[in-house]
DNA sequence: TCGCCTGTTCGGTATTGCGGAACTGCGTTC
DNA sequence: GAACGCAGTTCCGCAATACCGAACAGGCGA
């Protein structure tokens, strides 16, 4: 493990949680690293365009080699390339929009957006990270994932963002439980008042979860009225059994039994 | 300068532009270090999820990690969070896409994108680069540059991505004295057949050039039709003050005379 | 004007990362 | 089906390299 690599990365962490402009001292002190080393790291990380400096402050904020960077991950991604077509049709055909997403760590990552048809000011959420249990993108990757791991993330934080999060470990398990039998996971409101979701995993030909696709918006759209729901959870199962099969994923594993 | 965090900022380039997935062995002849270093720098990677390892095939991938901090990136960038409703506004008065951009070395990088409002499939854009003289947003951020930097643009690499692209640094330089008397500035099917652009400088309270605003669009919405391209170079010019004066920029900096 | 706070530079120390050589496991070839 | 070759990985000794204490420079506020 080099460890002036692993330092250079939690600079640019405390860079993009803490705040936007972090002085050179403040960033020593976070991380626990001498002044004139954080310095070094910062103006090495500068030359690469990973890091910039207010020339009226003197602070320190993020680069734009980073957007490359996270572009070029996006292209790397097969699940977003594949899942472009299905996620328009699946937002057409529901009339939501469409988030796919990946595990990683105990957060869930975005990484394709489609657009509700009829929009008014929607913002664009490929990049966001949603604690993994307030989401329904997040329990249906990990209903799937080997047990260990799956223990491991029920064991760990389990934050509450808004009054109807569900922090507790046995009612997740249950839920989880429920997914693996109906093929699909919900969220009420458990990330956003007011926002609902449902979505299915996503295999790959090794057989193993790779992510999830489904819809998310207004609970009343999606959730309250009965009809649409079961509509909305039909599509969004088969759209994730398509994608699947599109990534390889033969019969026989998790999905076909779900 | 930090050797081992350079090296580290070196494969991850090399993953991001070589191809999606690249092996150790091939990575160390790539930038000239031996197989174990390569292997440590990915291993630390590795577990920042900066870059993740194919199962299957032991080779290499950039990690989801990127993404978040590509994401980061994009929050603290004022331009970009300042331009959301103003580049909303430019794509419905236009009825074209619009693109904001800032400089990255000699790339223009995109920032954000406002759809084109009666829209068919619209692949995303933001974090896409293009060779700034390939493009009005380029050609727009580079006008108001200082003659040092302008002078080292010019006399840098100027790749062809189109047999329209400018090469020639003379004429580039024309161009360059056109965009800093009209305030806008063109673009023909330069970077790729088809598309075109027009697009305005933004400034910050420094006075200094932070991107730019434009629209981009098939060639006969936005140049051919010569009075759709007065009123589009107007409304874009407007915007791109508009959203300077909103930085901070006073009159008396280079946007106004423009 | 002074003091205190930045970001920055310097140079010695030993920690740390580096790479040659050897290991392992897989796919391919004969 | 055994032998080869090439991949990713591990080990270990050397010394190059990154780290940090202390001192410097520049700006802001008191």
């Amino acid at each position: 493990m080099v460890q002036s690599v692993h330092r250079a990365v939690r600079v640019l962490r405390e860079l993009a949680t803490a705040g936007p402009r972090l002085g050179v001292t403040e960033l020593a002190e976070r991380i626990g690293v001498a002044k004139p080393t954080v310095h070094a790291l910062l103006r090495t990380l500068e030359s690469e365009g990973l890091v910039r400096q207010d020339r009226e402050t003197g602070k320190y904020l993020l680069g734009p080699g980073l957007l490359q960077l996270g572009n070029a991950y996006l292209d790397t991604q097969e699940l977003r390339t594949r899942s472009v077509t299905w996620a328009d049709a699946l937002a057409s055909r529901t009339g939501e929009a469409v988030w796919v997403a990946v595990l990683a760590d105990d957060h869930v990552l975005v990484v394709h957006h489609a657009f509700r048809p009829e929009g008014a000011v929607q913002i664009l959420e490929v990049g966001a990270t949603i604690p993994w249990h307030t989401c329904a993108l997040g329990k249906a990757i990990v209903a799937f994932l080997p047990e260990e791991r799956q223990a491991a993330l029920l064991g760990g934080e389990l934050p509450r963002l808004t009054g109807r999060s569900v922090a507790d470990p046995a009612a997740l398990a249950e839920q989880l439980e429920q997914v693996r039998g109906i093929g699909y996971a919900l969220e009420d409101q458990e990330s956003a008042l007011g926002d609902a979701g449902i979505a299915s995993p996503v295999f790959d030909r090794s057989g193993e979860v790779v992510g999830a696709i489904g819809v998310v918006g207004p609970v009343e759209h999606v959730l309250t009225d009965e009809t649409a729901r079961r509509k909305h959870a039909v599509a969004v199962r088969e759209v994730a059994r398509n994608l699947s099969r599109e990534l390889g994923a033969g019969r026989g594993t998790a999905w076909s039994e779900a």
